[in-house]
DNA sequence: ACCTGAACACCGTTCAAGT
DNA sequence: ACCTGAACACCGTTCAAGT
């Protein structure tokens, strides 16, 4: 049997003409209050109904289940994004500030990092930005489905190196635990592999969210020289 | 308070001298036949003792909790990426086929895309492959942090463009659902969009895994000319 | 139109007790 | 050394009943 596909945003909303004690507004915001204090499993319908002086299952009324809920409050995450108008500033430009925006708005709402990819982006928010980088790859030269290419490999980049970070940093928030002590233990199984043994041992000197802008820099520069490659031919 | 750091690979498992009725082997096996037949939410500490003809409980005594398990679980999907020599082919080749047999493997194990960027990747199978992996760009030209860095951009393009994929098929996998009708509820939500409207609505008579295919080979391919123009400077 | 509490069908995990 | 079942503290969701 085929079940029916379902989003928030590919339905209407109930409608209220009086205004009544709660609303989706309200709803969302205390949501991502939530989230932001407790991490993604601090979320429960339960906890987020004593949080708005309502019954748990009021909440239903405004929203179908609990992944509807999440599909908002990830809207709420692209809300934050921000990037240069392609049309004043170099599609390079443009997209970089795209990226480094994204990054810096997932790591801080680190529970944003399990939604993504899981949950499909197309909240008027999400669209609005996905709009704007598509017009910025157009810009660069790219035509017809090569503006998807482009588009998924930069927003690919972004994902696979921040997801990690954010969840690492969510780890790290929720539990305290001994980054010493982790590292250790790390570089105990690594036994076997010397080069990468050394290299983990010696990170310990350095101060790991510079280690990882650069980093992000890095193959964000790799992601733009590339594409560049690419109009050339 | 600081809580300790876990990760089955960093601690002794439990060693026994008798072949008594489970074994970790046994139980990761059921765990990827429990994962492979009803995806991510298929799993519970309860079907899997059921189907090992045991309590739900006595799991416990070899993996210290579920995570454990998955980490378990998660390490026998490194176990099946090939790549080619980075001693035998160029590097390019080398890493090129690292990634495509991370999508396929990815592709055919859907629930470890929840896993992936969640987990440490720091059981020997994917120890043994991020080794040669480190070896190929090492090979390519890069040096010292470079050599982290080059790593990440490539598994996070990876990464990043798989997870999506996955979570997409092993929905439509387990859900079954019309994707005809998500592509007009989609449709519609772009009303204000009419480029991105008609993309998706011409996407309709495209082959998705052949987009698909291609949209990763594009990416790929950037990221490849990408580290050989970091390398040039 | 909106909200409620009870109830259902699940979870992961602990632990004392068994062999 | 290994396994068990009962029990605990949670979940998301449904639904009849209330206002």
């Amino acid at each position: 049997m085929t079940k029916p596909f379902t989003s928030v945003w590919t339905r209407q909303p109930r409608t209220s003409r009086t205004t009544p004690g709660l609303s989706r507004e309200q709803i969302v915001q205390a949501t991502l209050e939530l989230l932001d204090a407790e991490g993604t499993d601090g979320l429960s319908m339960r906890k987020l109904g004593a949080k708005l002086d309502a019954g748990a299952t009021s909440i239903y009324w405004y929203v179908a289940n609990k992944d509807e809920l999440l599909e908002l409050a990830y809207d709420e995450i692209w809300a934050g994004m921000e990037m240069a108008d392609p049309q004043e500033v170099s599609w390079r430009y443009s997209v970089a500030s795209f990226a480094q925006s994204m990054r810096r708005v997932i790591l801080e709402h680190p529970w944003s990092a399990r939604l993504i990819g899981r949950m499909p982006a197309i909240g008027p928010n999400a669209l609005r930005i996905t709009d704007r980088l598509r017009k910025a790859v157009t810009l660069a030269g790219f035509e017809g489905l090569e503006i998807d290419y482009a588009v998924s490999t930069v927003t690919a980049y972004v994902f696979g190196t921040t997801i990690p970070e954010a969840v690492w940093n969510e780890y790290v928030a929720e539990k305290n635990p001994d980054v010493n002590e982790i590292r250790e233990a790390v570089a105990a199984v690594l036994t076997d592999y010397p080069e990468m043994r050394s290299r983990v041992v010696a990170m310990g000197e350095a101060d790991p969210t510079a280690v990882r802008l650069m980093s992000f820099d890095f193959g964000l520069y790799t992601v733009l020289d590339g594409l560049e490659a690419r109009l050339a031919t």
